[in-house]
DNA sequence: GTCCGCCTGGACCGATCGGTCCACAACACG
DNA sequence: CGTGTTGTGGACCGATCGGTCCAGGCGGAC
């Protein structure tokens, strides 16, 4: 008997990821939201809550994605290895640099948000933590398959390569060549994943 | 004739570093800056300008002094190596994290304004420029002295070492175990840095 | 001691912030 | 077709933002 929504949720969402994202959290308003998703103060509350809770819900559906396409990479891909090589080299392959400055709206809501919400610094650490699991398990693959140094530790190299994506996220961010990006990005795949 | 100064100009940047560095910079209002340096507004836009000027000014003396520091580690260290060890795992010392969660205030910067502000993204690539480039001294010195391979080219290194504490850096601010980034600086540096 | 000058701190400003609230509209049900 | 319930969007709120301005104080120069 109520009154459907007239909007759809996926929609604004999406809307909203993209002006977080661009803008940072305190940088963006309830009116930037408002004219990103198109809607009014009363219908963002009524379906998503606070500022805050909105942002932490954005931000979790972002880390889940992200997490659901790095194990759908390892579940297709022909070599272990060929998932952490995208990983590391997928974010600068854009010549224009444009994706590299974005940066990743997780990177960059750690680095503005941890040191004053809890909520953000735990949401990081679980994501970072799940994706370094599925590079460990792409690392054991790539060991099997012979891509990878048998003596490497799975877990402590996919935290690594995972330390040196995170740097070349910052180093997009602020606006470093592209193509310097990836000569960093294969220097650290190839220290840091030797192949005998 | 006129009325001298009556604070000192050194203390109150380092306060007011202080305060951008633990709350960044939308995060901090001129009350903290005035609480944190004792001072008035007047006296603050009167001596500093307003509130971008004295973040772009705290922020270009913060790089200089790193700068300067790693290049006074350079002149006095026994070892090429050194350096970089230092660099990569020097800031997660401290076992209790609290260094680490400060985060680096460059890199807080450029995650939060590079966006934004092109000066900041510009500081920013100079700073990381001028590291990079003493680390590429540090890393051909390493190489003179036999504790890195001579076949690494110093400049690519150097970034992807740079690349690499800058992702520890990250991962640090979330509140990651200092343990478990001394672990991952260690396998960063054998793997970027082999010996023979 | 006098006076002129800059320094100082706080009152004050308009703008904008996040959040609340309400009058109205739109739809499903009986 | 009436009715009830919820979605909707904008008016409105107090708080706080960065920034301006000025009256008074303090200190050197003479």
């Amino acid at each position: 008997m109520p009154r459907p929504r007239q909007f759809d949720e996926d929609r604004v969402l999406s809307a909203v990821r993209s002006t977080f994202w661009d803008k940072g959290y305190a940088g963006t308003s309830l009116e930037d939201l408002m004219s990103a998703s198109g809607l009014g103060k009363g219908s963002l509350y009524g379906a998503f809550g606070d500022k805050q809770s909105l942002f932490l819900r954005v931000l979790r559906e972002y880390d889940d994605a992200n997490d659901r396409m790095l194990r759908g990479w390892l579940d297709e891909a022909d070599r272990g290895i060929d998932v952490v090589r995208e990983f590391v080299i997928g974010s600068f392959r854009d010549p224009s640099g444009e994706y590299a400055r974005r940066g990743c709206l997780l990177a960059n809501a750690a680095m503005e948000l941890s040191a004053s919400t809890a909520e953000v610094a735990a949401e990081a650490r679980r994501s970072y933590a799940a994706t370094s699991a599925v590079l460990a398990d792409a690392i054991r693959r790539a060991q099997r398959e012979g891509d990878a140094a048998a003596r490497l530790d799975p877990d402590l190299t996919a935290q690594a390569v995972l330390a040196g994506q995170l740097g070349l996220v910052v180093l997009g961010r602020i606006g470093q060549d592209p193509a310097a990006l990836t000569l960093m990005a294969e220097a650290l795949l190839t220290g840091l994943i030797p192949a005998n």
